[in-house]
RNA sequence: GUGACCGUAGCUCAACUGGUCAGAGCACCGGGCCGUGACCCCGGCACAUGUGAGUUCAAAUCUCACCGGUCACCCCA
């Protein structure tokens, strides 16, 4: 029979590398619960109309990037290619939104799909950390979400690290803006990539952020964004470099940050603040993750009128920076006990013992493979155990058990009646 | 969607211009060791070379297609 391999750019998380989210999960919670954000579960599958009336229907992403299909009803289905739409169309849904001042964190982990062709930090299937913050518009909001999402970073180790801001404003800001570079643009035409000539009508703030060198030089002198931003757009932004650069955590640092008039993001519904973290060993992808403020999102998705700013970050990107960068996830030591057997009378004991040990949360294992004891010893090894438990003709007359610590190789015996507390004085703390 | 490179045992790799080249190390299994792993020694299992077709007396080695991977563009986490 062939084999049938996992579709293109969707992964297997692995028993060995299992651990590494856990970890990383955990510290996503843990920042969750410090910072008062709680969790929100949402579906993988929605109606393709959210992402078209939620993210843009001009954004690529939307327009040729999702998995969509009809399901057996004939409804347009899509495999969420973001967070934030699911999550708003949930708390409208569930009337979280529903009453003047309603307010809200939330925060999720969770997979993301798109159809693109898979490279160093892309996948087709990735997984996301993302915070969203509703009902406040104040830029202290803002500053929340950046600081949550830096402390994400620091507290799993990620060394090099630098966060990027920029605002466009409101609505009719980002629109003027818009004017202003075309109008810039448009006499250089000639002089811009193929690529972004099509965006000087499609997008022309994308050409901002071209790798192309032609594009880079074209841009030069471009007017800032700053510069189109309404009186109220540019106060906030104001007011969220004033936060980050006073805020400190109990180390006294602040938040390094630098202002980007060219940062532009993907999707359109983006108001006010943007912002984006990179880190080095990620190769071309090099954004670990970004967000930003969505004030028309709630209301444009039929619900109340709502501010919103949240983020969100890419778990596979994490880890590929942290390996890059050398740093170490937190990896509890647990002990585990190997019980090994020589005989039928002992495998027997063996086996009681071992849901006795189990009954008392005490993790433990053993071969079921009547292998010879050389070969238990050797899976005891291969498992990471921390300890055996020997039961042999002697133990088993004696009514003891030879307890041996695998990293030391020192061996006691202990009277079968001690056993269990002598086991729990072994587990940490 | 575009481009470049790549695809040999579980892993890392080897095999000159197509012709005993299908191999090594690690891993795995067994034994030396009698009831004891992580060291050492011995033996063993395993791949006809991503899949399919073609060229040839002969292909892992050349051609094509498909699948997959890597990196970059695009886009973004």
């Amino acid at each position: 029979m062939s084999k049938i391999p996992a579709p293109k750019g969707f992964e297997d998380i692995l028993p060995a590398d299992s651990w590494k989210w856990h970890a990383i999960e955990a510290i996503a919670r843990e920042l969750g619960d410090l910072y008062h954000f709680q969790e929100i579960r949402t579906p993988i599958l929605e109606h393709s109309d959210l992402f078209h009336r939620g993210v843009g229907e001009t954004t690529d992403i939307v327009h040729k990037e999702t998995f969509t299909f009809k399901d057996r009803g004939g409804d347009s289905m899509t495999l969420r290619p973001e967070g934030t739409a699911g999550v708003v169309r949930a708390m409208i849904e569930h009337n979280l939104l529903a009453q003047e001042g309603s307010r809200a964190k939330v925060y999720y982990l969770a997979p993301n799909f798109r159809y693109e062709r898979p490279q160093k930090g892309r996948l087709r299937q990735h997984h996301q950390f993302g915070a969203e913050a509703f009902g406040i518009s104040d830029p202290a909001q803002d500053v929340e979400c950046i600081l949550l999402q830096m402390d994400f970073y620091r507290r799993c180790g990620i060394k090099d690290l630098s966060l990027q801001i920029n605002s466009l404003g409101d609505a009719e800001s980002k629109q003027r803006y818009r004017d202003a570079l075309v109008a810039f643009l448009k006499p250089k035409v000639s002089q811009l990539s193929e690529d972004s000539q099509r965006r000087l009508e499609t997008n022309p703030l994308r050409i901002l952020d071209s790798k192309d060198l032609h594009d880079q030089e074209a841009s030069k002198g471009a007017p800032s964004p700053y510069n189109s931003l309404s009186e109220k757009s540019r106060a906030h932004f104001d007011k969220v470099q004033q936060l980050l650069t006073r805020t400190t955590n109990n180390k006294q640092q602040t938040t390094n940050f630098v202002v980007n008039p060219n940062l532009v993001r993907g999707f359109d519904y983006y108001t006010e603040t943007l912002w984006e973290v990179t880190a080095s060993g990620l190769g071309s992808q090099n954004a670990l993750g970004g967000g930003g403020r969505y004030d028309n999102l709630v209301e444009n998705l039929g619900g109340r009128p709502t501010p919103g700013v949240g983020f969100g970050s890419g778990l596979e990107r994490l880890l590929i920076a942290l390996e890059a960068q050398g740093a170490q996830l937190p990896r509890p030591a647990q002990p585990l006990f190997y019980l090994t057997y020589n005989g039928e009378a002992a495998r027997d004991a063996q086996w009681k013992l071992l849901y006795e040990l189990r009954a008392a949360n005490l993790p433990a294992d053993m071969d079921l493979s009547n292998r010879s004891m050389k070969a238990q010893f050797k899976l005891a090894d291969r498992e990471s155990a921390t300890h055996s438990l020997i039961l042999g003709d002697t133990e088993l007359a004696n009514e003891t058990i030879t307890l041996k610590d695998l990293k030391t190789g020192e061996q006691s015996t202990i009277p079968r009646a001690h056993l269990l507390e002598r086991l729990k004085s072994l587990l940490p703390r």
